[in-house]
Parts: C-alpha cells; sequence; structure tokens
DNA sequence: ATATTATAGACATACATAATCCATAATAGG
DNA sequence: CCTATTATGGATTATGTATGTCTATAATAT
C-alpha cells in the first residue's frame, strides 16, 4: 500500500520541470538535481513521453519540455503512465476470476477507498503539487 | 499501491469469523473456508490475537473468537496489525532522513492521500464490512 | 497418555521493483 | 559530411519483500 520509489521519482522530475517553465532540461540535469539514477530516469520519461505528458527532443541540446500546462496535468495521469491503470486489490482485475464472485464482502470497502483516492488523484494538477510547499509553514517538523 | 494478499487474508478471516458469532472456529476451517494455506494463515492469526483482535485457544476443540464485538473492531486495527503503521511513501517515515528535508513539495500530496485512506479505515468497522454485501444489487457485475 | 490444537520461527520460493548496461537512432553545429 | 550530444530501446542483473512451506514445541481436553 505504498507509493513506489519510481511514481515518486517521476511525480518530483515533473515539479522540477514545472518550477522551470519554458527550458528544455536533459534528463542529466533533471536526474542529477532528484537524485535518480540516469538510465531509470529515461525509463519513466519514456512513459511520460508516451503519454503526452512530455514532449521529448534529441541531439544537443535536446532534453523536454512538459507539453502542457501544470494546471492540466493531473496526478491520476502521471500515475497511470506509471503504474497503468488504479487498482488497489488483485481480484478488482476484471481477467480474473475471482475464487468469491459477488459474495464477496470486502470489494466494497476497497472500492469505497479505491474512489477516494481515485477522487484525489483526479483533482490534484501538477499545478497543486508545485505550489503545495508554499502552504507549508518553514519551520514545520519535516518528515 | 496495493492492498497486500495477506492483509485480504486476514480480513476475509475475521468478516468469515464474524458472520458465525460465538463459535469457536479452528484454522484449518477458516482456511479451508477461505482458501488460504493454513501454515500461512497461522502466522496471520497470531498477528490478530497479539493485537487483541483475536482470542486463541490451545487444545481439542480449541480454535479462535473475536474478543471484541465486530461494531468495535475497526479496519485501521486490522491493517496495522498485519503491515504496521499506516504510511503510503518511505519518507513518511521520520526515522529515516529524506534528501529533500522541507523543501520536499510532494509531501502534502501524498499526505492528503494518506489522511483520506486513514479516515475510511478508521470509519470502517468489521461491522460494517460484513453487513457491506447486503447493499449491493444481486446482479451486480462482478469485479 | 494421547490426540488435537495453537505457537514459534527458520527456511525457501517467487515475484516485482529498482537499477545497470549496452547498442542504436536522431540531430545540432562545425 | 563528421562528430558530439542527446534520447530511445531493450536486455540483463540485483535486491528486497511478500508469500508460502516445513518442522518442532507447548498447551489442554478427554
Amino acid at each position: 500500500m505504498q507509493v513506489s520509489k519510481t511514481l515518486d521519482y517521476a511525480v518530483r522530475s515533473l515539479t522540477y520541470m514545472g518550477q522551470k517553465p519554458g527550458n528544455t532540461l536533459n534528463m542529466k540535469e533533471i536526474a542529477d538535481s532528484q537524485h535518480i539514477p540516469l538510465n531509470y530516469l529515461a525509463k519513466i520519461m519514456r512513459r511520460l513521453v508516451e503519454r503526452d505528458i512530455l514532449k521529448s527532443m534529441v541531439g544537443p541540446d535536446g532534453g523536454y519540455v512538459l507539453r502542457r500546462q501544470p494546471s492540466d496535468i493531473t496526478l491520476k495521469e502521471i500515475y497511470e503512465a506509471i503504474e497503468g491503470e488504479f487498482r488497489i486489490i488483485d481480484c478488482m482485475d476484471r481477467e480474473k476470476i475471482c475464487f468469491f464472485h459477488e459474495q464477496c464482502t470486502q470489494l466494497p470497502v476497497w472500492d469505497k477507498i479505491k474512489i477516494s483516492m481515485l477522487n484525489i488523484l483526479e483533482s490534484t494538477s501538477l499545478y497543486d503539487i508545485i505550489h503545495s510547499t508554499e502552504h507549508r509553514g518553514s519551520n514545520q517538523e519535516a518528515y
């Protein structure tokens, strides 16, 4: 029930990019600034490009830019780019036949949690994430 | 970001027990009914006993009973018995020093999700889970 | 005394995540 | 056209955690 390191990397990278609007940033700069292994970030970036969250440019002075406004990129999109469809328990996978079928008492609970999480993911944009620190007190205890 | 099989096993087992109030059920019956490997369930049950969710009795005709009313057992307790403290991202672990300290823009988002999930876990009792199927249409599409 | 049950924990396995590595394609600039 | 720089693609390895298995021990009802 944890956010994967990969998703965390993706969100951090996009946040960093959103804080430097307009600039084309190359992978190396992003990887260095966020302490992400370069080749691992490469794979993450590809998925974000595939999902049209980023635009990439090959060659010298190449790199990545956000394809859309941060306010137009939701956390849900980022999640799905990295993890695929949002799902919190396996039998929500329609391809697998769950032994318990409809008598399963568990599903409504997990579904409630799922819906609540999806709401947050959907209603949170990259813009919100970028600006979320501003609302935190500077002497707030670190996590 | 998924519910572990172990937690699912725990919730299913407790639900099953809650549906047969008063009876002492032994592990074998629970394991069989829920299709859980017996020795694996043994480890799960131990944790639930430690947390005073279950009472155990050794010996012939021994087994387990719920120590409290289903309405008095929250999903959060079950979660914590199995997974430990609820946490959705590693740097929420105060023992680990996160590289980004307070400048981290990510935490408020994950924290929002965490709080929302905790609310649900806390406000959902075993009673609710047991009775949740009743609110579902019988011809509802299976997950 | 024996059968039955839970307890305890070591051990093994499988699987997903994370990370590394190497080869290739695109392109800007000289 | 050549070269350096950057992304792309995919194979491979490493690591850790979740899951599952096994064996021995303790408690207790009959």
